[in-house]
DNA sequence: TCCAATATCCTCGTACTGCGAGGATAAGAG
DNA sequence: CTCTTATCCTCGCAGTACGAGGATATTGGA
């Protein structure tokens, strides 16, 4: 078995109870006698963990109101004192941020528009909501995870077309602190949200896909995304899928990118090149003149053209749509169902995976990011730095429910 | 945390014993002192897990050589009575086997030529390789694992255009039988293979491509391939990376797999498609003309170009060239580097992952499929089957080596 | 030849997690 | 008020892992 072969010491003593979490987590407002059951943990093991979590302030046990015979169980929900994360998520024309305790719902969502699209500005105001958040969640704030419109690389955001940048370093937003920084990939982070909470929940092996300006994606296995060694994987925008004779910024000729967005739009239309192809791809979709309808015909079948080849390359249970995939395959479902069929391979076509519309909306690289902190707080290493922090573990036994 | 989750009672005890037996495979040869520090084992547990393994037959000691001063320790093998797998490689013209033990090297690798290439007829003689195995290890034989060149759909063989086989069920090869069978493409395997024990050791992210009809590949995270829902991920060669115009077997247009094997330098040669490509590209690499020499620069650049394409998908640490891909690029040295460098995204240029030739050779399905079969019959719940086997698990303490 | 140094092995007491039986408890149903 | 049902808590037991301390086997040098 490869890989990094853990610590077993420290961390096998925290496996049941990150197991615990992270039920808790696809399980919103379950009972303790469910989680036992699901979890296949004899009745005193619950007992116990609960008990310790809940010594830890990690989990909080309120009376279930009673459903019929048998004596009631509790409710398992985020303890008010426990761990907290906050989730970014830097957008084209502005960047919002949101809370999130161990029950995975992000609260006070809060987003201003970018003043300037300057890097240093823009993360100096994140860095402010940091901070913010530092000064009021204090020790209980226990990871920061970015999503960005951009390409991250080994942490860095090393390209963004939508915004502008080259090879920011995102280190600064948490220099000075401890706190554990996850950058990644908007599109990814969408995927990881539809993957565990979207449109996608149940699939094993998920493809999401995510058009704004040009083409993000993810691939999700069980809710974790491939993001190869570097965090650089999902570009699929840059496929030569398209017309070798167009040359693309990033440097590459014939991406898929230029054939599936405003841009694609706007050329097809003879009109001049877009400065905000999304806004002008949003207009196009409301235009009802044969011109627009044809181009949106040729761009919805580049789509599901392209998006039959990801099926090859991945193979994937479902396909989400997010951003402005969604409006574009409903412009013309009939080519686009065509062309996705096309570019399957043979044996696919008879139980093509789905292709379905994201559920989270413009929230997706938000959740999505939440949702990735939150597995690195309840992950085994992290627990038990919560548990040496509150100092010591709870106590064996003495599980009674002291009531919320 | 996603993805299944697994009853923990009858598996957990067997965890360590399953990294035990993991370190075994990556270290062959290895001492049990190496193996306490680089697994971190408390010396009075590395006692008691070899003794265990030892008693049920999972490992074998043998006094070392000492090497220097201090008490000698002992190498850690195989156990002679111990599990065994029987990995099988079913080929264009011919087909192989071998056994392999717990240390994962394959032996007795036997093979014979298609007499017909009629799927029942190649599958009775596997089927009857499977038997003689069974005979001569009886209990010992634990799964089974057959790489194919094909595309595998749920177990089945959905085509192979190598083979000429279309929908081909291959549980017959153990119906009737306990035997776990693990059916796999066998690019998928030899990727396994490089990224385990070839010229991918040591990348987390690796991607492996080969080239015979067409070309196939395997992407793999730490050793581990991504397979897709149904297993059958890697269909690199149905990417419209080629010539819209052309139609390919599969059913979609502009396939990479028609420009870079034996029929696409037939095409530029302006021969007829040869009935054999493979053994036609084979020819065409020892031809020195001039023509011959434009066809492999037009068949490397496409190579190349399409291989930066997955680099932008998959952001591998390493990428590794097998079957005919490696001859096809060293034939066209310059311009598959400089195809490869422009379907790369600009920010990968500055550190493209190396392109390397794979090291197993014609070996890699093989492995592969050693591998694969050698993870399963090692996994917790194997161990613990093997253990009910030998009738309950070794004494406590008692560890003394009575040498071999 | 004998002794110190070294590296490893084995033994044993301790700690912690998890299991599962048995009884206690809290509701609804009649 | 009692029976039924579902859940919770207590408690003894089993298994894995830790780590200290001593035993053991070899090399190198006196």
């Amino acid at each position: 078995m490869p890989g990094p072969i853990r610590r077993r010491a420290e961390q096998a003593r925290w496996h049941t109870a990150s197991q615990v979490l992270a039920w808790l987590r696809e399980n919103p407002g379950g009972t303790r006698a469910a989680l036992a059951r699901d979890l296949q943990l004899a009745s005193g093991l619950a007992t116990e963990l609960t008990g310790r979590l809940r010594a830890l302030s990690l989990l909080a046990e309120t009376p279930a109101p009673p459903q019929g015979r048998g004596r009631p169980t509790t409710i398992l929900g985020p303890h008010p004192q426990g761990p907290v994360v906050l989730a970014v998520d830097v957008r084209m024309a502005d960047w919002r941020y949101a809370v999130a305790g161990l029950d995975g719902r992000p609260y006070d969502v809060t987003g201003a528009r970018h003043a300037t699209r300057d890097p240093a500005a823009v993360l100096g105001c994140v860095r402010r909501a940091l901070e913010a958040a530092r000064a009021r969640y204090g020790d209980r704030l226990r990871a920061v995870a970015v999503a960005v419109a951009g390409t991250i690389h080994d942490g860095r955001l090393a390209q963004s077309a939508t915004l502008g940048w080259r090879d920011v370093d995102l280190t600064v937003l948490t220099a000075g602190t401890t706190l554990p920084l996850l950058p990644g990939n908007d599109a990814i982070l969408a995927g990881v949200a539809e993957a565990r909470t979207g449109a996608a929940v149940g699939a094993g092996a998920a493809l999401h896909l995510m058009v704004e300006v040009g083409i993000g994606g993810a691939f999700t296995v069980y809710g974790r995304p491939a993001t190869g060694a570097h965090g650089a994987a999902g570009e699929y925008g840059h496929q030569p899928y398209g017309d070798r004779a167009l040359l693309c910024p990033c440097g590459a000729r014939g991406c898929w990118d230029l054939d599936v967005d405003g841009r694609a739009l706007a050329r097809h239309l003879g009109e001049p090149a877009p400065s905000d192809p999304r806004g002008y791809a949003r207009q196009v979709l409301d235009r009802g003149d044969p011109a627009a309808r044809r181009a949106l015909e040729t761009v919805a079948a580049a789509l599901g053209a392209g998006i039959g080849a990801l099926v090859n390359v991945h193979d994937p249970d479902t396909v989400t749509l997010g951003g402005l995939a969604a409006p574009l395959r409903a412009a013309a479902p009939g080519t686009f169902a065509r062309a996705y069929d096309q570019g399957l391979m043979a044996f696919h076509r008879g139980q093509p995976p789905p292709v379905v519309d994201a559920a989270h909306g413009d929230d997706g690289a938000l959740r999505g990011a939440a949702i990735v902190a939150l597995d690195h707080v309840t992950s085994e290493a992290a627990l038990a730095q919560w548990s040496a922090r509150s100092g010591g573990r709870g106590a064996r036994g003495s599980g009674a429910v002291v009531d919320a």
